[in-house]
DNA sequence: CACAACAGTAGAGTATAGTCTATGGTTGAT
DNA sequence: ATCAACCATAGACTATACTCTACTGTTGTG
């Protein structure tokens, strides 16, 4: 598919897609048989790291870090080992993050609390 | 204290605090009695509030969604209700991040497991 | 009373993550 | 053949959240 398609698939539009490939986050194909344009093609694996893209930067990650887990899965950049070790860095921050969360809502709950029983 | 002072008590730079400050997440007092400085004296809820800037931003709040929290709080802007509402209202969001962080986990776990059975 | 350490304001610079504009070439339906 | 809808690249612009620089005034210790 085109990048317009790309798109539509996404939920992103064609400029963020852009961006994300000028950051190293995917690559489309050029069809060497074509000698007329320079489209790029994308297939289904494209529209899966998007999705994934959208889902690790909603919980916090940067495209740096999500750059690095998607060459721990999508490609062969990394030995096995190096693979893992990214994968266990990203949960551990993941689960600090977590724990970060419940902290802050016992916080906001206790504001909650205070609010209720006049105590600010 | 003096700015110094709170920046060695919360960690925070002094360029940060004067930042948070004019974001209008905190406020130091002027002593009227004193006429040849303008210097601002900050107390411990200064410190509380700083310790709370900090956790909030590491689970992903904005300094604008911050202010609404700390005036949700510590100030007298809004109703009891209306800070109730902004309360409820973050942690829906924080909810929403928390099952989107365990999505997430998944996924990463989901990884590791293809990476460990050569699956990518 | 000199002078280092601190205070203040104003504004420039940086990093991240987009978002948009300009320009020019290609494709496909009419 | 034309023309809207698409494709590409380059680079300007925006928002958020700092971070730093420049400049000036104040305080406190030797």
């Amino acid at each position: 598919m085109l990048i317009n398609e790309l798109s539509k698939k996404s939920g992103l539009s064609v400029h963020t897609i852009r961006f994300y490939e000028k950051s190293g986050l995917l690559e489309g194909k050029q069809d060497e048989a074509v000698k007329s344009n320079n489209y790029f093609h994308y297939d289904d694996v494209a529209v899966e790291k998007l999705e994934f893209i959208s889902d690790a930067k909603s919980v916090g990650f940067t495209i740096k870090e999500i750059g690095q887990m998607i060459d721990a899965w999508y490609n062969n950049k990394y030995s096995k080992s190096q693979k893992l070790d990214i994968l266990d860095e990203k949960l551990i921050s993941l689960e600090q993050k977590m724990k970060e969360m419940k902290d802050m809502k016992k916080q906001l709950l206790q504001f909650k609390d205070d609010v209720i029983h006049d105590r600010c």
